[in-house]
DNA sequence: CGCACCTTTGAATGAGATCAAAGATGGTGG
DNA sequence: CCACCATCTTTGATCTCATTCAAAGGTGCG
């Protein structure tokens, strides 16, 4: 996995000022490094900063009341993290490494100074938050309107989709995944015994394939007809008017 | 329900300055009217504005295959909807209207003038569209991990909770949800027939009382504990300085 | 008044959960 | 280097919550 920063992301989409990579470049100076299965923050803990991720996996949950729990979000480098303790001072999620993971903590002076300075590094973070959000409302209609099968494929395809986007190329041999199958059901809403039976099914099928905690997508292209995949990844940031500067 | 702008629940936030106020009347300049039941833009179709809800509810879904679906988000006044095709170019959800609704489309060059002259508001924006985002996260966890019972009780403190935040108030006689038993399913992950019988059920326990179609919380604290419902509502804005102006 | 749509109820079915236990795998310390 | 232990995967049997199918009341609108 590159090492990736919110620059890197963000140069995807614009072309990116000397400012606004100097300002980008402080946001990022500060650098954290957590340890695969540490929580770097437990839901309702007070917290007003969020987190670049340079390196690494992450993920974001929430707990139920009875013990269960739900994974919202996978967060990949070059993503940002636990951007809710900035709107409600609190952390909405508990954010655990699943692998080892560098970051960078951004702390809420430095964006309200962004905002200011910026617009359109701005209109980007917001626009990131929004592309989010859709991602989620994807997932909340597989979780609440498809087979416990089409989950799965509709998470390996997202996963794979993200890696790409993070610069972890495939190599032709797949990609590495650092979850049990727990944690894929607390991903889909499933059982970790019904995610073995529905992996199995899609090697049976020739979809998937899989050595150790290594996947690859055989026929990514009915994978993601199954599980009814969309691709988010690319947004359209070219309407908003860089500064001089 | 009270005819209620974006300014207006931004007000509640943050004191606006005056120039503020300004840049939101002109967001808010144009109003379009839509009846009860019509189809505002439809999945994939090319948009490039978003809506300030004024007056009404609206809901948004996305269409599976199948042809079932998931309602992804209701929208009540001084709410902002279709956010995304801000950052994509295309609707990602059909927006229907739940009653008749007034909304002021806002086009992206207002948007890009927004970031680039009130920062503040910019902010305000970038800290709905994330909290909206924990909303759905919260929404997810129900979906993935709750009985069919706590989602339809967190469905209806959700909306009771951002019905008072529209301003539109109990008066003790309930509420009324102008929905049918097949949109709540499809807003839970449910049939409609089991919505019924979990609405029945909830009545049964003294949680809810129903006439037509409204609603009554009689229990709202206990509703809220077996829903594992968390309002969302309080966001701390304080930290944006205001630009003089 | 009649039709279309919605709610309610019952019975049968099924997808996924739960319970239980037997293999794998991998990291750790002796 | 190997033995051991903890964790994870796999498999089978059973159970349950929610779906599906079907049909009988309500309700409001044209």
């Amino acid at each position: 996995m590159r090492n990736l920063g919110l620059a890197d992301r963000l140069a995807r989409h614009v072309a990116l000022t000397p400012a606004e990579a100097d300002a980008l470049a402080l946001l990022e100076r500060d650098r954290r490094s957590v340890r695969r299965g540490a929580v770097l923050v437990g839901e309702q803990a007070d917290a007003r900063e969020f987190y670049i991720v340079r390196d690494g996996w992450l993920h974001g949950a929430v707990h139920l009341g009875d013990g269960s729990r739900q994974i919202v979000h996978f967060h990949f480098p070059g993503d940002v993290a636990g951007v809710s303790a900035l709107v409600f001072g609190r952390a909405t999620e508990t954010l655990t490494a699943v692998t080892d993971v560098v970051l960078c903590p951004v702390d809420r002076p430095y964006v309200a100074r962004l905002f200011h300075d910026q617009p359109r590094l701005a209109a980007l973070l917001f626009m990131l938050a929004a592309a989010d959000r859709t991602a989620l409302a994807d997932r909340l209609s597989g979780i609440g309107r498809t087979s416990a099968r089409a989950r799965v494929a509709s998470l390996l395809c997202d996963i794979a989709a993200r890696l790409r986007l993070a610069g972890a190329e495939d190599e032709g041999g797949g990609f590495v995944v650092p979850l049990t199958q727990e944690e894929i059901g607390d991903a889909t809403g499933l059982t970790a015994v019904h995610v073995n039976r529905m992996m199995r099914a899609l090697v049976q099928d020739g979809l998937i394939g899989r050595a150790g905690n290594r996947v690859r997508l055989l026929d990514e292209e009915r994978l993601a007809r199954e599980a009814g995949y969309t691709d988010r990844s690319r947004i359209d940031a070219g309407w908003i008017p860089a500064v001089a500067g």
